[in-house]
DNA sequence: AAATATGTATTAAGCCCTTAGTACACCTCT
DNA sequence: AGAGGTGTACTAAGGGCTTAATACATATTT
């Protein structure tokens, strides 16, 4: 578990989204265990409270659930799994198009500069902070 | 002068934003005369203060200019004015290309997907609030 | 039984952003 | 000279988010 925090969004807020992105794409499994709200505040370095905030939120929007007092788990509804992947990238495609269109950057330039960058992106990222 | 706010980017932020579009495009020519901060928050319907804060962080990327009191102006400076532009595409590509790497969507459905959606966004656009 | 770990809940404080109200110096226009 | 608009600056209050410090019931482990 670890999280690139950035300064702009709540913390809880990005918590949320990661856990979203490893559900999407499978690294959390149906049915997984994850960390308890104090472990997982002690991996991010974050407050107990931030951590069962998240926790709460993803409750509430059927992505983990929990039985009892033990840890909560990743759901097991696929349908909810799906929805997540696909709410995930249709808000990143409408963010990107709402980007390059507020700039006037026509579709065959936007689409061009995506390829450019694509192959390379993961390296030229370890300068990027903040 | 027309802004759609959200709620999670702080205005001034926001404000920022929206001048630094409309120069890059050249919806705001270089030299052009801006809207005071009084009238600029009765315009955008925020507090004077909060039009005084853009427009003094504006100020201080060079992308505005003022000179004694008189209303403040769109840099001449083409350099800035490039480079303002450079920056928003950048930020939109690696934006979007971190997200999709991140659910692992590879890169043709990725260019896919943004072709497919590109043309009719805008329509799309108007039942979309927050 | 005792200790530990779990989820859950409450209260308080601090920080950033926004809003609000005010003030001052300067310039332009009447 | 006076009025109005400009940039600029300051203090204060409120809201949202985070942090902090506890607290409690339950279940598991020792």
């Amino acid at each position: 578990m670890n999280i690139k925090f950035n300064n702009r969004d709540p913390v809880y807020i990005q918590v949320i989204r990661h856990f979203k992105e490893q559900i999407a794409t499978g690294r959390f499994e149906p049915g997984q265990e994850i960390p308890s709200r104090r472990e997982l505040a002690n991996q991010l370095k974050i407050n107990p409270n931030t951590a069962q905030r998240a926790y709460k939120e993803m409750e509430e929007q059927g992505l983990i659930y929990t039985e009892g007092n033990l840890p909560s788990r990743i759901t097991k509804d696929a349908s909810i799994i799906k929805a997540v992947r696909e709410e995930l990238i249709l808000e990143a495609v409408n963010s990107f198009i709402a980007s390059v269109q507020s700039i006037n950057v026509p579709l065959d330039e936007a689409l061009q500069l995506v390829k450019n960058n694509y192959e390379n992106f993961t390296v030229e990222q370890e300068d990027i902070h903040d």
